[in-house]
DNA sequence: TAGATTGTTAATCGATTAACAATC
DNA sequence: TAGATTGTTAATCGATTAACAATC
């Protein structure tokens, strides 16, 4: 499918593009121009015709580019026209909100069973999904072609339980515990540290403050100088 | 406190350090060098030397940087030596996730309250917060000097209720929601899209498949070759 | 055909890495 | 003092933007 390695900042955006795109059909938009895009989603126009060319031409001079041919193709791109099988380990809130988001179920997310260390949770069912011990997470994996796994477990016990989900031959974890985990080179980790986020925030609002406060004394010292 | 304006790229980082920074120091380690932490992060020591030199120069030649002194500072660049006061809208599994997610307060993040358009949530008490209905949301904002607001509601409501919470004064929107919201210039806002997340890994995980899949192929040509 | 807009090459910009003098 | 390691400048690398010929 790709020819070069494609950069981590395309990956990145691609997703985005996606629901644009997925939300021009929606309101009935047969087709776009790259221009048109760069101001809804106001990138360069330049960047979305690059980006879109590491896939393939996906667009025709003079016309644009047709909407739902190019929602399916980056759906495509995505992986998200096959089916992943999904597992969750970790039953507290946060694992229980991801197995409610039903969007997944939709693109090709299929969550397939949900874990947990925690004895009270265990036998609970949620969203159809019962609690299980990790016991039997090994052979769960093995019976129930289970490809990816979310991890939304405290830190401390993440590395062991990834280690394991490794073994039993998962290919891809999606990790909320905040380490950064130890895997082959095969296996993929996408991280969601949301504490990063929020200090991201944390900084970005502490930073505007300062700005705004230095913008207002620099105002009050050319009035002075007048 | 910044002289100059600080890129994206390194505001991403500097959680990261400030971590790695925190478990050094639970870990007994007084002093460490760029090289050293370079090793342990998968970065390069030159990454983190410019990274740091944005804000001050915080080691000392031949001794390397004092980790409990760079911590601190760094605590402080992040603007969590600083008591944020912050409220959730959307009181469903993801806003009870974050609310129970404990080392939040720690790092100044004082949760003030939950809010929520479910008349069944309201009223509910979650961590000794009681879910409010929205109808009161800017005269509560006012009375608890809250300036920061988690958004994890659904996409459809989630630009109605971000204008109210701008108007009302709030300076800081943590969106959960996949939607990109319109704020003043003065206002931040740091995304969370989860489903843009999955799919990064989707995208991820299937190119790994195709990248091995070839490797493969290549390998029985050399063979028939030979 | 003329106008529009892509695909793609070239130019610019910024971020990362390398190197080394300063200095603890 | 000698060795180590920073802070910082210079070199490299990559990503973004601009430009335009190709073409629908």
């Amino acid at each position: 499918m790709e020819e070069r390695e494609i950069s981590k900042a395309v990956i990145t955006r691609l997703p985005r593009y996606y629901r644009y795109l997925g939300e021009l059909l929606e309101s009935g938009v047969e087709r776009i121009s790259s221009n048109e895009l760069s101001t809804r989603m106001s990138v360069t126009a330049s960047q979305i015709r690059q980006d879109l060319n590491n896939f393939g031409g996906f667009g025709q001079q003079g016309y644009g580019y047709n909407v739902k041919y190019l929602y399916t193709e980056m759906g495509r791109i995505l992986g998200i026209d096959r089916q992943h099988n999904l597992i969750i380990i970790g039953a507290g809130n946060l694992g229980q909100a991801i197995a409610n988001y039903a969007n997944f179920e939709k693109r090709g997310f299929i969550i397939k069973g949900m874990f947990d260390i925690n004895p009270r949770l265990i036998g609970l069912v949620v969203r159809g999904i019962e609690i299980r011990g990790v016991d039997d997470l090994e052979q769960y994996i093995k019976d129930n072609d289970v490809q990816m796994a979310a991890l939304t477990i405290p830190k401390t016990k993440a590395p062991e339980i990834a280690e394991r989900l490794v073994n039993a031959g998962i290919k891809a974890i999606w990790n909320f515990a905040h380490v950064d985990l130890t895997v082959p080179d095969d296996v993929v980790v996408e991280n969601v540290h949301l504490s990063e986020s929020l200090m991201r925030l944390s900084y970005r609002v502490c930073s505007m403050q300062d700005k705004l406060e230095k913008e207002q004394e620099s105002k009050q010292e050319n009035k002075q100088e007048k």
